[in-house]
DNA sequence: CCAGCGAGAGATAACGTTGTCTTTGAGGAC
DNA sequence: GTCCTCAAAGACAACGTTATCTCTCGCTGG
């Protein structure tokens, strides 16, 4: 029926029908009041008739600054609940700005976020929020300095100076953990993702530092790092629940981890009876029995600050950078709230 | 530090410093083999000299068929798990053949889904999967003319022929109340999404579908449409629950009303005497207390199926349209195999 | 009545690349 | 040596816009 692809419509088009010059149309386009009543309309009619659509990519090659009103995301992972509630945050605060969005998953992988970064440099994005998973971003250097907007989510830049929204992990971590060992436990795990990545390191540093603070010991036995995977993480919970001397209380440091933790619970009949934190809220998590008791991060608001920070950049403020930092919340459900009555030994039959 | 804004290198800056013609560096960025080797190598120094990072938006102006090697898809929500699934698909598909993604959420507005899509087509994608949300696609008809791929997930587009990837929602839903009449249930309500959104009605259908198939009839007052909101569809089921003769099972046609309707049995103690079974997966439905019986969609696989079909379109293909079924799958859990026992009548004290 | 002005409209060049055509020169056949 | 061929490299135009400059009026004020 289609056939071979007709060629678009232009404004030289667009101007032959209406009978005025290429640039009038021009300033019909793009809403210059300089242009009289009758050819304005003239121009809206010839237009619709040839179902004119502008295009961007020439304009914004023509268009000073070269503005694409376009922006690019970088997340872990797009199919992810943390990062699909940041991408969508930013995408709200980008719409009425007339911004498109691009977005890639990185999956950890530093080398894709440099290809996928250096991918949206080439179409000449106006802005690049990342979540960084590489270990040096001075790559963007020559970008930054080249005028793109640049803001990291999630985790701090390193070797490039540029703005960051992250959440509070340390504290968060430190509040998940005393709010453990107030409830008597003294043996409490750690359970965490892999310790490259600054956000699990934070975490393990605020769990630290309420250990240190309560003027308690760590039995380093209760620690499990580079935890990637729910089947890990259930793995190595299973294991340290099977201790002569397990933990009471088990501090889940991510997402993936705590699901992980809550079927190694379960396939104990232990989820009753030991106490656990998550760090990062997840849905469902008040419908699980018990329902789990987190330390939730706000990523819609860490996405809303980023794209903030962002087109403040964009629109040409050089203030020196800044890390913005989002606050945390216990919400407590039931699972964190399990106290520790008895002995840390090893119940007979389990 | 950084100052204002320095002007980027081009590709002449690159040939003046590579001491060569702009041509020959447009052959040596384009991986063209017909340049002697010490040029290429000449101008390989030169880029990374400058830190060049070649212009696609000029590039694809003025490349044959003007391919901006970008792709646009727009979903119910990128934060919902199901559109988030879909998205990361096509993502896997795309990246290999160096594309990038565009996305916008259109929450069910209409509007949205016109104005975005047209807001991508000024940027010149290369080709759109869509999930309509509006009721009349026509708009796009000059697109597709114009040689924009175009593919349809979850619904099939209206009043516009092109390809579609859906899931076999009647098929499905038929499934599910079947596997409820066969427990015995008789009473079986169904529960669902708003009634204009075409997933939605193919389920109801093969809800009646079933009923019909097992030459039983269906009580209107067990049937509640429109449902939009996890908080409306518990109220909907609390009603439900509360009626003289009440449902004995549950048909939740869709994500967010499976969970209102799993908070409403919760809330009246229910979870183990009423069956339910829910359409569509979701994260966690297996460690719920019971687990939940649902009929699984197949979101990376429609994913994977539009990008293939959309490549395959970019590519040239002009065969007729298609409308790629894809089947579901019945989980069963726990909460869907609760048999029916005794009395249809209200329980005394519930 | 005419210089001067300002606003509306058009002509032209340019953005950074690639398609096409032309030039250059090395190498081979006669 | 001459002619032809062919491959490599460059010159130039063009993609669809917008920035800038110029031109044409109609009007105002003296």
């Amino acid at each position: 029926m289609s056939g071979t692809p007709r060629p678009r419509p232009t404004m030289r088009d667009v101007a032959a029908l209406a009978g005025v010059s290429l640039k009038t149309v021009s300033r019909v386009i793009n809403g210059e009041l300089t242009v009289a009543a009758d050819l304005a309309a003239r121009v809206h009619r010839a237009t619709e008739q040839l179902d004119y659509q502008p295009n961007l990519t020439a304009s914004s090659l023509r268009r000073t600054g070269g503005r694409t009103r376009t922006i690019g995301i970088l997340l872990e992972d797009v199919a992810n609940p943390f990062s699909a509630a940041l991408h969508r945050a930013i995408e709200d605060v980008a719409r009425p700005r007339g911004l498109a969005v691009l977005t890639a998953s990185l999956d950890e992988q530093p080398e894709t976020e440099v290809a996928m970064a250096l991918a949206l440099v080439s179409r000449r994005v106006d802005g690049l929020i990342i979540a960084p998973t590489g270990p040096d971003q001075s790559y963007l250097l020559t970008e930054k300095r080249n005028g793109t907007g640049l803001v990291f989510v999630d985790r701090p830049p390193r070797l490039l100076d540029a703005d960051a929204v992250v959440s509070d992990n340390r504290e968060g971590a430190h509040r998940a953990t005393t709010h453990l060992l107030r409830r008597g436990h003294r043996r409490v795990a750690f359970l965490g993702d892999l310790r490259t990545i600054a956000t699990a390191a934070e975490r393990f540093a605020g769990y630290r530092d309420a250990y240190r603070d309560a003027g308690l010991p760590i039995d380093d036995a209760l620690i499990c790092h580079d935890l990637r995977t729910v089947a890990a993480s259930d793995a190595a919970a299973q294991q340290l629940l099977a201790l002569a001397d397990p933990p009471t209380g088990l501090f889940a440091g991510q997402n993936l981890v705590t699901i992980g933790v809550i079927r190694a619970l379960r396939a104990r009949g232990l989820q009753r009876v030991i106490a656990l934190v998550g760090f990062d809220d997840f849905p469902l998590a008040d419908l699980l029995e018990p329902a789990v008791t987190v330390v939730a991060q706000d990523p819609r608001r860490i996405g809303e600050i980023a794209a903030d920070v962002l087109f403040r950049r964009m629109d040409g403020d050089v203030s020196p950078s800044q890390v913005h930092v989002v606050a945390t919340q216990l919400i407590e459900r039931g699972s964190g709230e399990v106290r520790f009555e008895g002995s840390t030994k090893r119940r007979p039959g389990t």
